[in-house]
DNA sequence: GTCTGGCACTCATGGAATCTGAGTGCCAAT
DNA sequence: ATTGGCACTCAGATTCCATGAGTGCCAGAC
């Protein structure tokens, strides 16, 4: 083994020690519980070239090291061994969802679950309306002049929309729309609509031609201009099990959770193959910068219709949450592919 | 004024001097600040006896005095004023509210309202099920011997359930299924839903009597059994601003505002006419007694529909609490209202 | 060249001792 | 019933000190 290479082993000692314990970890401690074979003088040679390197820092002169967001990211890219699940985890994560019904109730049911495995803030979006295709979409009359639009994707997601119309309809004219709507829409992906949609208007008959009109403007700003994304979060609870580890309190932290804006920059650009993880300062947000986020897509097939992932502290056990976020990933994936 | 009120005076004082500065206040202060009209010494004598009646305590000998539970609760009964809404704040919650699309985004609104108003955490409940009725019910096919059920209410819910039917059923059944649940079902409140429901079944052909009585059993379920309650929460990171109030850390706190369940129960037994104040002890669930709660009903009209509110420490502001929530329900009634 | 033991140095942490002042309770006087 | 005076208490801040974990560096061993 040359010195290089046990200077990572140095690196990846600190960290799994730092993770579990929570301090500082010195030369002599590190001897003891890893045996690298070498006596603590040696280490401390180590730890020295290590720091200079910017892997590790220490909080005072007379402390041991701590890692730094770049030792983290070392680890996490070369360092870390993936972790198998348990068995009790993987039992657990099946009869979760096992029992879920609607999608509502499995994105609670998952993100649950996630909180759980963790011990970790979860965040889950929803399947992302662009890459759904329209299974249904209803047309319902709520008052004067207003319509109400729901639309019912292949994914299970429910969406609702009123307008306000030009002149008012009749229920006849309420179900020409729906079944104009519906042949033209049905089965077909929401990112391709567009194409679909602008030619409606000229379909009708030329009386609820304005109407269509406001139906496609709707629809389109809903759907392609500005798709509306939705995400759960749960267990933040778990955030004040960390407290220590957030010098200025929870409030940027809890804040940036409320933001489903930062939560969708967070997760919700992913693809479904690889887990990524955000270390502290990578993070987009100011408020998260002593977070890390690991997050992955999950998806039925090859494009990821979502992301979900955890949030806490740096000093998290990044593999465990790393195969816990994947394997949720692909369950949840399972799970839409199969309904 | 006898030597009792002015014993409530001081008690009026030390909560309010206590809410500002989170000091315990002393006889010193309170002549300083308030002008009772009398020396220190006569108010020591007045804390004493408020003191031994047990509406406040010393959280040590040397000490001023702190409002307990009972002191606030007296205060909420008959101390405080009711603090009229400012200018800027009427504006704020009309400007808030008048750009509402559907339910969703209007409960998103309240929700967000609210604990900017207060700076405490907000919980919104959705209008209640039982005393909605309906609007629409829509059937869809998805996939092989599966329906989705959606239901639209007349306060704008939309909830989705999805049936493992007994044996598959073509687009004409589920037209026909669709036109006999809303010819029956249109306009009635779900409360009563429950009585046109079972006929169902005999007035369909024979054929689809199975698929009615699934449908039914569903709807039943879904709505009469265990209609589904839905709340949203937001603000949860002002609950760090008042950190110091929490003896026991937030973890309680932010466990008890992730329970759905608990929530209800908070802010789920209320009418629509009197704000209701739990004030630490008195809540029902044992993570939120270091919090007080502030909620009330809010309708279109005489029956709440649904409950809003705030948590927070019960070093709180109740004068200005009790007045925001009572104004935002207001103002989502009226919403209600005109939808 | 690499590793190791030895040694002087640093400095956060925790405990003990001390000081200060806010606040109290009680009492005698008004 | 109210008030001023006074002795008493005690949390919190301040200081001082001892402890020890941990480091960096150096000279010698392999």
């Amino acid at each position: 083994m040359s010195s290089e290479d046990r200077k990572l082993d140095v690196l990846r000692a600190i960290v799994e020690d730092f993770v579990s314990t929570n301090d500082p970890v010195g030369s002599r401690a590190l001897s003891e519980r890893h045996n690298l074979g070498v006596s603590p003088a040696t280490i401390r040679n180590d730890m020295a070239a290590l720091e200079e390197e910017g892997y590790i820092a220490q909080p005072h002169t007379s402390a041991g090291r701590v890692p730094t967001d770049k030792g983290y990211r070392l680890f996490v890219d070369r360092l870390s061994a993936t972790k198998p699940l348990s068995g009790a985890e993987r039992r657990a994560i099946q009869s979760f969802l096992a029992g879920a019904g609607d999608l509502d109730d499995m994105l609670r049911r998952t993100v649950r679950l996630l909180a759980q495995l963790t011990r970790q803030v979860a965040v889950v979006q929803y399947p992302t309306l662009t890459r759904s295709s329209v299974r249904h979409l209803e047309v319902v009359d709520v008052g004067p002049r207003r319509l109400m639009l729901v639309l019912i994707t292949d994914t299970g997601r429910v969406e609702q929309r009123v307008l306000e119309l030009p002149l008012a309809v009749c229920d006849d004219d309420v179900n020409e729309l729906r079944r104009i709507l519906n042949t033209h829409l049905q089965g077909r992906r929401l990112a391709d609509a567009h194409a679909a949609l602008i030619d409606l208007p000229d379909v009708v008959t030329p009386a609820l031609r304005p109407v269509m009109t406001t139906i496609v403007a709707g629809l389109v700003e809903a759907l392609v201009d500005q798709p509306e994304e939705r995400v759960v979060t749960g267990g933040t609870a778990n955030l004040t099990r960390s407290a220590m580890d957030f010098p200025n309190s929870l409030h940027p932290v809890l804040e940036a959770l409320e933001e489903q804006v930062v939560l969708l920059r967070l997760i919700g650009e992913v693809d479904s193959s690889t887990v990524l993880v955000r270390i502290g300062g990578e993070n987009p947000h100011e408020g998260l910068h002593s977070t890390s986020v690991v997050s992955v897509g999950y998806g039925a097939g090859d494009t990821a219709l979502g992301g979900l992932g955890v949030v806490g502290p740096t000093r998290m056990d990044y593999a465990g949450n790393m195969t816990a976020v994947r394997a949720v990933a692909r369950y949840v994936g399972q799970m839409l592919a199969g309904s």
